[in-house]
DNA sequence: GCCAACGTTGGC
DNA sequence: GCCAACGTTGGC
């Protein structure tokens, strides 16, 4: 496994969690995550590879701020949790399904970078950024320094 | 609120 | 193992 830095993109939708909510808290057990895809992504993640924080679902969407991983994966407590919305029945604490990592608050953007910005680099940024791929659903996905570079350029 | 895209579930 | 039905995501 490289000792390399690595970059991420997670997503929320503000009126859930947002980057105001991560700056006051500081730091964040990043619950919820119930797609696979997502889940192995944050089980590839060191603690202080870079995050950029993403809101969705909301009226301007885009990249809101930078965050860094805080802690290895470790299993999401709310899935064994019957009241909680993310309880999964089929989870076991010795058997758990869904993991998360802690995200911690590094800086908000001087503004906001929206979706519609970043689409109109999509050919410098490549095929392989999933957050323009056609009904990309994806909430945590890879970024490569590249295009960690070439966003955080556009700010 | 609409709808396209996609993941998951469950019947067969 | 296929695939239709269903639920969810997320931009607009």
């Amino acid at each position: 496994m490289s000792k390399t830095r690595r970059h991420w993109l997670m997503k929320s939708e503000p009126d859930a969690f947002s980057i105001d909510d991560l700056a006051r808290v500081g730091t964040e057990p990043w619950t919820g995550v119930r797609n696979y895809q997502a889940r192995n992504f944050m089980r590839q993640m060191r603690i202080g590879d870079g995050v950029l924080f993403y809101h969705s679902s909301c009226a301007e969407p885009g990249i809101v701020g930078i965050a860094r991983v805080a802690s290895e994966a470790y299993p999401d407590p709310t899935q064994f949790d019957p009241q909680s919305d993310y309880h999964d029945p089929k989870s076991t604490r010795e058997q758990p399904r869904w993991d998360l990592v802690d995200v911690a608050f590094e800086r908000k953007l001087r503004r906001t970078l929206p979706l519609e910005e970043i689409r109109r680099h999509a050919d410098a940024l490549g095929e392989d950024f999933a957050l323009l791929r056609r009904g990309n659903r994806l909430s945590v996905m890879p970024v490569t320094p590249a295009q960690w570079r070439l966003l955080l350029s556009l700010e």
